[in-house]
DNA sequence: CTTGACGGTATTGTATACAAATGTCTATCG
DNA sequence: CGATAGACATTTGTATACAATACCGTCAAG
């Protein structure tokens, strides 16, 4: 049975906070007080001032010129640079985590592999499945890295712009193309080649920026169709 | 004339107990309680919090299984990959300033040189100063490079192990170096070529690592002699 | 001698009260 | 009419008290 840790104030607050914001309940630059966080997240305003800290290290949340506290907005340079980031840190992880990866974990990302390929095929496909494997594939891999400081560094990059849209936009060849990608990156794995899992990762991740901005555009229209 | 901004007492928590753990007051591995943080700094354990929080993310401080402080502790591997990812980031934060820096950026960034070369050239030389001006001028390209992002992130890595060690332990050829790198910089920059830029400042910074680790080498070689 | 349970102590986590500071509105003056 | 100063309201910052939790030594049982 799993361990059913202790639930801490400032986390839930963190959790919620941050949910509050990637759900799009908060608009982008929208003004966001300490005691209007304690309200929704339902603790007092201690903990969320260091929930607050953390998302803001995120950039999440930004601090207006003297310590008001707004909901981040992203220009389309803002993003672009996000992924570029995430191409060079994941490509780095990747990279370690072909020396450093034990044969066990090649094994787990092989079933995630089989559970992303379920979610493609599934009639229609669950994204919303396949987003959480996903995000599970790729942390083994960060923690194969075995880099405390990308453990640190990478959260800061990582689906931030990406919840907010509806699963929905995604296109079944791209999720097919992903889990495709996701495969070769094990076979990298298992030769122990780091050159070529940095190559095959940093690929993934810049293909999945197009994607993104693809995605982005079709929902654009999209609201613009609806209005 | 300029601002005296309001100092306030969490950010005077996070310089002291920064200084505190790089000084080497503090040893690696000892562990350290919020109260005595507090008492340190000479305030609260409210503002002590926030800024162990950031310290933390920092990698400076670290957290025993479940929540008490320690001093972190670095092993050769570690510093290793930081001068790494510094490479990487430092690489792409060059290219970036290459493409959006100011002609007045550039001027400062000349001066800067020329007070390391002043720094360097005088007898015997002046680290701390070098240190201190090579610091502004890294500082001058993150601000060029315009990306929130890579200002949050790169601090993370920035002379942490580098102020440990005692200035001394420089020689002056390793300083006319760098400050010889710091020029090309400025070339690659004013050429506008962000290629040339992120080779330099990558090359700069892996030299850097080695410096580092030779006079690590040279610094232990010491301790043993007055042992 | 080892192991495990118990309880005291040290340390971290949270809430609340209050202080400082920032923003805003209004009234008055140029 | 616009600008500015001052009072008031809102928001963030800090300290303190208390609660919850983790650590560590002790003691008893196997």
């Amino acid at each position: 049975m799993e361990k059913a840790a202790t639930p801490r104030a400032s986390d839930i607050a963190y959790d919620k906070i941050r949910q509050f914001v990637l759900s799009g309940r908060a608009e982008p630059g929208e003004q966001l007080t300490e005691e209007q966080l304690a309200r929704i997240s339902g603790v007092s305003r201690t903990p969320v001032r260091e929930a607050v800290r953390r998302l803001e290290n995120e950039l999440l949340i930004v601090r207006s010129d003297s310590k008001r506290l707004f909901v981040a907005d992203w220009t389309a340079g803002d993003i672009d640079e996000m992924f570029v980031l995430r191409g060079m840190l994941e490509g780095h992880a990747a990279s370690r985590a072909a020396r450093n990866i034990t044969s066990r974990q090649i094994e787990e990302l092989g079933q995630i592999s089989d559970l992303l390929d379920a979610a493609v095929h599934a009639n229609p496909p669950d994204v919303a499945e396949f987003l959480a494997q996903n995000r599970r594939f790729h942390d083994i891999i960060l923690d194969a890295a075995r880099s405390p400081r990308l453990s640190a560094m990478l959260p800061m990059l990582v689906e931030q712009p990406v919840v907010r849209r509806t699963a929905a936009q995604y296109r079944t060849d791209e999720l097919v193309q992903s889990a495709r990608e996701h495969r070769e990156l094990i076979t990298a794995f298992a030769a122990r080649d780091s050159h070529w899992a940095r190559a095959v990762m940093t690929s993934h991740i810049r293909r999945a920026f197009h994607v993104f901005s693809s995605t982005a555009m079709r929902r654009s229209e999209q609201v613009q169709a609806n209005d």
